[in-house]
RNA sequence: GGUUCCUUAGCUCAAUGGAAGAGCAUUCGGUUGAUAAUCGAAAGACACAGGAUCGAUACCUGUAGGAACAGCCA
């Protein structure tokens, strides 16, 4: 091969290394574009490296005289430290000097575990330039050991780094013996290619084969022989063949080489990859976590220091000195790795290998993943996701624990194993207990000293069928196989209650596939916990469910997100996060607690628990609740109401009456709904918004007078009866999430009425929605008072006209009759929420109004596809003259740049943007306009309603009771002389005062103001 | 590393393949007859990057951040 010719890309060996490369690694980039600059391409070994070299140490000093530096572009590997050594080796026996020579990586290089870019260069610095000798000839490499080179593509910025060094004066390219290797990582983002470079000449062949068709394949293990450090022949112990290279799925090059030792004893991925490489299995550490004898010097010590031995001496160090006084390590680093410890020590914990019994679930998995798919699983995707792929990947049930306390196994087996018993009742114990007395003479007395537990159960001896003794099986019982079994132990079957539940399955006939009703104890409608039991209690439920019957063992299952800590971790005694959940009851009430929890965020998802948030809920929730409670129940007493008289026929009651009751049914409905479908959150945050949007703020604040005003009469009742009811349904549907309120609530209220036989609100009835109650054009034009109202206070507070000054009129435009009917019939309910006089409607108000248009994009977008935009924007830019033609011919021709596209006057929304000279709101397609003009004749009565004001929180400082009557003098002033004399008698009426006079001056009072004038009045009780 | 979930206003949460909505907090204002209460208004946000789509906060992919699981704990 010609090593100092310059390759260009029709050079086969180029062409042929291109084409093992990734297409869109950066290496190859680099390649490409610098197909120019003079390629060494080597065969990897020791004798190219120092022939390479040879020819660069001469370009270098070519340079040198010159005066120039040389820049080498270097894919840094194993092949390329040599080519350095080499360069050393130059430079300390030649005088070559270094100092011209710039060195940069296109790609990084983990000797053996994770480096940075950096830090590698820092390694070559140090440990080749200055200490050349380890590397090549001195370190001693044991045959079989493999170095593994990957190659990420992190150098991004190799565009830079060339810039920098001023150009590239050549490249050094090595090929590995055995080839490239590159595949892209699927979902890994990452391009990543790896190199497989033997140092031992005589590599297995089928090692090397193990990386045929490795395209495909993300990752790969490796084990190293490292037998040297063994007594004994450790093959033979290892009952395989273990000192090679096998490949393996789950190790990953992200944090390494790729490199990884496997210890099949040691863990289950290791295990796996063993078994099907015929590795064997070596055990090298006792039960005690020892080493064991043929561990040479190591026998008998600690693996880790898990006694707390103040002279424990880390066997770590130790094998890492040892392999270095032997020339065995090329490299010795501390990493971090992760493993378990014990949760109460937090000492290591080492997996150990032992004999178990297991349940072979894989038998039924397929027809465990099929029902799942009918469990109602809340979250689904917990279900599908996290149950369902689990469930697919399932693997034998260990079902033995070495522990002591628990349920014994109750498995009796001969010494050999060859024979085995299991028991299924004392009485079946009790019997062969028997049995083996008789035929192996001894005297087991049981009666009245029965303990089902360890160690008194293993002392019971039961023989075999050829007639040997049988010894307990010592191992315990997985303690979760109790919790799936929960369904039948708590009823006590089989041996009580066999109608609750189906036909067992049996070996005659595997599944049945009997999934019914039985007596209603299985399956279970439903069950919650954490979403943590995915694979504890709901996995040992499904599963003994199926295993039994075939059947699900719950037909729901709801599982619970976590509560975090306010800032979203985890809450832990070590961080000194947690809440105390009784102190918070304590202090908040359940109910309370419970209420945020539930309406807070869905069960399954995890919830921030902050404590101001249960504040809140007292405040917001419960606060206006039992406010709403106390308002009815202070004129409910009052009145002496106790729903005695007949129930006044919806129909018979006022308007707001029946607007409320609708709400109240749709409101039933909602809940009930959102309940059956296990969506608590939804149905809680509904209860919310009816109580604080509908029936606090909305209709007992408008009907407050019906309650303190006027007689004891029908209109009066009618309040009385549907503040009754709905406070009455609040307290059946809100019995579930705030138990206690509700049926305190309850039970005061039909303490009184007895409208409900039952005494307490969790034995009545869940309400049901009535749907002649429901009403939605009520519902409808409630919406409408409610939003037309809040628009005009947004003018009146945008223009700074207090809702006491009362204004003439308000402007609504109205595009349709429907509309406008609709607003009509609640006229006078807006005109005193907002204090005007008149409402007036627009409609065919061509020129006065300013329409707007909006793009109805669902029905648009199927018919226009991709004109949408253009559509979109046309419309937006219809003039005034063009929207009335398209208001009158129902449709219009719009203009896209050729082409005329016919639009309907459904395709659009109408909304009436502006009323030139008005003070306007609007929000969605809703728009009013504000009279703002004062006339002096409003003027006068707002100033009346002013003086009330006034008045009134005189009274409320003098602390007058309620019903204290009054006399009221007020000095005379220009502005408001004429309120005081027009409005006397509505003035007194609602300040309680007998008589308002104006006096020329006062030499007492109060000092007020009215509109930005100061007066002084005099009030005093008439006593 | 894997599987699954999450990320929307300062905070806690909605909704939606068609111009993002509440509550709390903030600011301003209103209000005797539920004043240890209550109402209104203003301001304020789709973690980031790609992709399919006429159109994405929503669907897909990736990145970043967070959480849970993978105990001979229950």
């Amino acid at each position: 091969m010609d090593l100092t010719s310059k390759l260009q890309s029709n050079n086969p060996i180029f062409d042929n290394y291109l084409s093992c490369l990734p297409t869109n690694l950066t290496h190859r980039d680099m390649l490409t574009k610098y197909e120019k600059i003079p390629t060494y391409i080597y065969s990897e070994s020791i004798e190219a490296s120092i022939v390479v070299a040879a020819e660069i140490a001469e370009l270098i000093r070519e340079k040198q005289r010159k005066g120039q530096n040389f820049v080498i572009g270097l894919s840094t590997g194993s092949t390329q430290i040599r080519i350095y050594a080499e360069l050393v080796r130059h430079h300390k026996e030649e005088g070559l000097s270094f100092k011209n020579v710039i060195t940069f990586s296109l790609d990084e290089y983990y000797p053996m575990s994770s480096h940075s870019l950096k830090s590698y260069h820092q390694y070559i610095k140090t440990h080749l330039l200055n200490h050349i000798d380890i590397l090549p000839q001195n370190i001693h490499i044991p045959d079989g050991t493999i170095i593994l080179e990957t190659v990420h593509d992190y150098c991004r910025d190799y565009e830079k780094k060339i810039a920098d060094v001023g150009g590239i004066d050549m490249m050094l390219l090595g090929i590995g013996r055995t080839g490239h290797i590159g595949f892209n990582e699927p979902g890994s983002g990452r391009n990543t290619r790896t190199r497989i470079i033997t140092l031992d000449p005589v590599t297995r062949q089928e090692d090397a084969n193990q990386f045929q068709g490795f395209g495909n394949v993300p990752r790969r293990a490796i084990t190293m022989g490292i037998d040297t450090i063994l007594n004994g022949n450790t093959r033979e112990i290892a009952g395989g063949d273990p000192f090679r290279v096998i490949t393996g799925d789950f190790v990953t090059t992200e944090d390494g080489t790729g490199i990884v030792h496997t210890a099949p004893a040691f863990g289950a991925d290791d295990y796996k990859v063993g078994k099907k490489h015929d590795i064997g299995i070596l055990i090298m550490v006792d039960r005690q976590g020892k080493f064991t004898d043929y561990m040479g010097d190591l026998s008998g010590r600690y693996v880790k220091n898990y006694k707390d031995d103040p002279d424990y001496k880390d066997v770590d160090v130790e094998i890492a000195v040892g392999l270095k006084l032997k020339g065995q390590a090329f490299k010795i680093e501390k990493y971090e790795h992760n493993y378990p410890h014990c949760w109460r020590t937090d000492k290591p914990i080492i997996y150990y290998p032992l004999d178990a019994w297991f349940i072979r679930t894989t038998a039924v998995k397929d027809r465990m993943v099929e029902l799942n798919k009918t469990i109602n699983w809340k979250p689904k995707a917990t279900g599908e996701g996290r149950f369902g792929n689990w469930l697919s990947n399932l693997v034998d049930w260990n079902l033995s624990r070495s522990r002591y306390w628990g349920t014994p196994l109750p498995v009796w087996a001969t010494e050999d194993g060859s024979e085995l018993k299991c028991i299924g009742s004392i009485a079946e114990l009790m019997s062969e207990a028997h049995k083996a007395n008789k035929v192996l003479g001894i005297n087991q007395l049981l009666e009245g000293s029965l303990d089902l537990h360890k160690p008194y159960v293993d002392q019971i001896i039961l023989v075999s069928d050829s007639g040997l003794p049988m010894q307990r099986e010592p191992d315990l019982i997985d303690v979760w196989f109790d919790s799936g079994a929960m369904p039948y132990a708590q009823m006590h079957y089989p041996f009580e209650n066999k109608n609750l539940f189906p036909e067992p399955v049996t070996s005659s006939s595997p599944l049945t596939n009997n999934i019914k009703h039985y007596g209603g104890a299985f399956p279970a409608d439903f069950i919650a916990e954490g979403v943590d039991q995915t694979r504890g209690w709901f996995y040992t439920l499904h599963a003994l469910g199926v295993m039994l019957f075939d059947s699900v063992a719950y037909k729901t299952v709801v599982s619970n997100g976590l509560v975090l800590d306010k800032n979203g971790n985890k809450m832990s005694k070590r961080h000194g996060n947690v809440i105390d959940p009784f102190l918070t009851i304590e202090k908040y009430s359940a109910d309370a607690t419970r209420w945020y929890l539930i309406t807070n965020a869905s069960p399954w998802d995890s919830l921030k628990f902050d404590l101001e948030g249960i504040k809140e809920v007292q405040r917001k929730y419960f606060g206006t609740l039992y406010n709403t409670y106390q308002f009815f129940a202070l004129y409910a007493n009052v009145d002496n109401f106790s729903f005695e008289e007949s129930y006044i026929p919806v129909i018979e009651r006022p308007e707001i009456d029946r607007w409320i009751l609708s709400s109240l049914h749709t409101l039933i409905k909602n809940v009930t709904l959102q309940m059956e479908d296990y969506e608590p959150t939804a149905a809680g945050r509904a209860i919310e918004v009816f109580l604080d949007e509908q029936l606090s703020n909305w209709y007992v604040r408008l009907c407050r007078r019906r309650f303190w005003k006027g007689e004891y009469e029908h209109d009066k009742i009618c309040a009385y009866q549907t503040l009754y009811e709905c406070l009455e349904t609040i307290t059946l549907l809100m019995a579930p999430i705030a138990p206690f309120f509700a049926d305190w609530m309850f039970q005061n209220l039909n303490g009184v009425t007895k409208r409900d036989t039952q005494t307490s609100v969790h034995l009545a009835n869940y309400p049901e929605a009535d749907e002649s109650f429901i009403d939605e054009e009520l519902e409808e034009r409630m919406q409408l008072a409610q939003g037309i109202s809040s628009l005009v206070l947004s003018i009146r507070k945008k223009v700074n006209i207090k809702v006491r000054q009362p204004l003439q009129k308000i402007l609504i435009p109205v595009m349709d009759v429907h509309t406008r009917t609709q607003i009509e019939k609640i006229e006078d309910l807006i005109k005193s929420e907002v204090n005007i006089k008149d409402i007036e409607y627009l409609t065919e108000t061509e020129g006065f109004i300013k329409k707007k248009l909006k793009p109805n994009f669902k029905t648009l977008g199927a018919r226009m596809g991709a004109k949408m935009k253009s559509v979109a924007a046309a419309i937006n830019q219809l003039n005034q003259a063009q929207i009335s033609i398209l208001e009158k011919d129902k449709a219009f021709g719009l203009q896209i740049g050729e082409e005329i596209i016919e639009i309907s006057i459904e395709d659009v929304e109408i909304i009436a943007e502006d009323i030139p000279g008005w003070s306007v709101a609007n929000k969605d397609n809703l728009t009013v306009a504000l009279d703002i003009t004062i006339s002096p004749v409003l003027l006068e009565e707002g100033n009346a309603r002013e003086l009330v004001n006034r008045i009134q929180n005189i009274r409320k400082d003098n602390d007058y009771k309620v019903t204290d009557r009054i006399i009221v003098e007020i000095e005379e002033h220009q502005s408001i002389n004429d309120s005081v004399r027009n409005y006397n008698d509505y003035i007194c009426k609602e300040i309680l005062a007998d008589i308002i006079s104006l006096v020329p001056s006062l030499s007492e009072g109060t000092d007020i103001e009215v509109n930005d004038e100061t007066l002084k009045i005099f009030i005093k009780k008439t006593s």
